[in-house]
DNA sequence: CAAAAGCTGTCCGATTATCGGACAAAACAA
DNA sequence: TTGTTTTGTCCGATAATCGGACAGCTTTTG
């Protein structure tokens, strides 16, 4: 009851009219932008009934936010709406304040680098710079939205917020997590503990099968509150503890270049 | 009454509902992404009733669409907007397959060039791209959003599609054209025509200052309608005829390369 | 300083768009 | 063909929106 003090931000602080089914729906297909929503997936997702959703999907659709491919009627988000959201970065210009910063990163990195936001219970990943290594690790994309918690950089904004938040936020999404192909709790909550402790975030113990470890930190607005996260992943094995510190710093030192160059443009 | 046929894409498609006032306030907002809006602009602008849009302000307040800048209260589209248009530019990823071929074209050309897509009856800027050269000419960012049909990338477009589609977005946006200092109709009908006799964008004779010239290109989907404008701008004088011809060879170029690589991309 | 003007926030009854159960059509499978 | 699943539409009850009117607050003006 406490812990609804942080800023929800969710949908549903709204009054159920319109906009707020069309805010829910928009996220629930946003959550498959590869593949675009079928509506049974939205029924399911969203558990609004389906005229509803059939109502409100042809009012996004009239105002170009929702298209519809026509070859096998899945839903995608549509082309305005993405131009409306070049008019919001303009104001929140973390990928492209980032960019340079990152690509030399994970040039010198030879390791695939993430940048993510937290957008309510959702991660966006907004960034991704691939090494000149023939070797990508992750399958992360640009777009790509999922329960906030389960990359490497979630776990190093964590590792940055009130431990109240993390709680939150973990206990609100942790039915998301289950749904996801060999998650371990337990595990999980050991890799929030230590990167906890270490302000970093370690990705490890968090699904059955450890092939891969991550690495995260956060961008942190003047007040110390992350805004964005950066990631990266690797093969289990490959860095051994001194890499890995010295991996970690260098991340950190490029998040703070960037959370410098991000106050200097506001101001 | 027969030139409705247009695929409209307005919100005057929706019914007047609280997602109905969002739209229009969204891209009312969006108009001014640089400043932030007031509400008695917003009430201008939009020529809804004050308390209407206090009320719907609030809502996508609560969703994290728009933002308040709390120094001087005025009105921004928020994160969590771009948030979600990240996810939708996942499907329409012109400003990412162009990036590469523009920069270069912005180098080559020592001119800065601009790229822009239409909205309904704006047309947005979704990405620019700065030549090497000390002087920068055009005063667009990224996100921009204006009346479409006054930028060079804008008459690109325009001389690509259907003459009854170019004179209904002009008649409806007249009002708006007037509104800019010193346009000139004449001078801009005449623009138009060229434009269209010569297939490309000949910005010229637009506005009572003549200071500058542009020059503007389509990038057209597989049917030959155009989904994006290339515009760039210089001073009067700077480029001769030949140089003319030369610099609009190249950016049809640069655009038939694009449009190849979207259509690549989406298949 | 007082008054006026402008901007912003809030209330609440009438209106009206939304809501969603129920039905129908279409696509697909067996 | 028949059964099953997915999609499209109708329409009365309901509930959210709508927006005029009022009030607090700030800035400008006489």
């Amino acid at each position: 009851m406490t812990d609804e003090a942080s800023s929800q931000k969710d949908a549903s602080a709204l009054p159920a009219g319109s906009l707020h089914r069309a805010v829910i729906l928009l996220n629930a297909i946003a959550a498959d932008s590869r593949r675009g929503s079928t509506m049974t997936k939205l029924v399911a997702r969203t558990s609004l009934p389906r005229p509803t959703i059939h109502r409100v999907l042809n009012q996004l659709m009239s105002i170009g936010w929702v298209e519809r491919d026509e070859t096998n009627g899945r839903f995608n988000l549509g082309f305005d709406l993405a131009a409306l959201g070049y008019s919001a970065m303009s104001r929140h210009p973390i990928e492209r304040v980032a960019h340079t910063e990152l690509s030399q990163l994970s040039m010198s990195l030879y390791q695939t680098v993430y940048l993510g936001v937290r957008s309510g219970l959702d991660m966006v990943c907004i960034g991704r710079y691939d090494s000149g290594s023939q070797i990508q690790v992750g399958k992360g994309w640009v777009g790509m939205r999922g329960p906030f918690g389960m990359t490497p950089a979630c776990l190093g904004m964590f590792a940055c917020m009130p431990r109240d938040e993390v709680d939150g936020i973990v206990r609100k999404n942790l039915s998301r997590y289950h749904r996801i192909e060999g998650f371990d709790e337990a595990g999980y909550r050991r890799s929030l503990t230590a990167s906890a402790e270490a302000g970093v975030g370690l990705y490890d113990n968090i699904l059955l099968d450890r092939t891969t470890c991550g690495l995260g930190v956060a961008i942190l607005d003047p007040s110390g509150y992350p805004i964005a996260g950066i990631g990266t992943v690797y093969i289990n094995g490959w860095l051994d503890e001194n890499q890995r510190r010295d991996c970690l710093e260098r991340m950190q030192q490029v998040a703070g270049t960037i959370a410098e160059k991000l106050h200097a443009t506001s101001a």
